[in-house]
DNA sequence: GTTTTGACGGTCT
DNA sequence: TAGACCGCCAAAA
């Protein structure tokens, strides 16, 4: 699905599909988004990620790579996010995912990098 | 046009 | 083992 159009091709916008392509009951980090689209930094992936409010993107199921919900403050509610992963079953505890190695979901390993082309200029 | 900040990660001490 | 620092790229002030 394409909530951004044709344009699509920004970095934000690629860490908006990766975020979206993450299956229900799965969480991934920072980093590997950022590794997948070889950004480099995963600080951006934060930051755009910082900006898909009312874009339908699940930003809850990016985590870093505590595991923690270092993003939940950011919500609407902090305890939203928790709720909404708790609602697709990831177990989270004191604001961090239990079995993280287990729930983390790895974009390189199930995304194709020739999709999420990122723009050289 | 320059400076600071940003939902972080990894490495060094 | 825990805490602190530096590095990444981009956008907003």
């Amino acid at each position: 699905m394409c909530y951004f159009g044709p344009m699509s091709n920004s970095y934000f916008t690629l860490v908006y599909r990766v975020t979206q392509a993450i299956p229900p009951g799965r969480v991934t980090n920072y980093g590997a988004i950022a590794d997948f689209l070889a950004l480099g930094s995963s600080r951006m992936v934060g930051w755009a990620l910082n900006k898909c409010h009312g874009k339908g993107v699940p930003a809850h199921r990016v985590v870093n790579s505590k595991g923690e919900l270092s993003g939940r403050n950011m919500f609407p509610s902090p305890s939203m996010m928790q709720e909404l992963l708790e609602q697709e079953g990831v177990q989270v505890s004191k604001d961090k995912v239990i079995n993280f190695k287990e729930t983390f979901w790895s974009p390189t390993e199930h995304l194709d990098p020739d999709e999420y082309d990122y723009p050289h200029e």
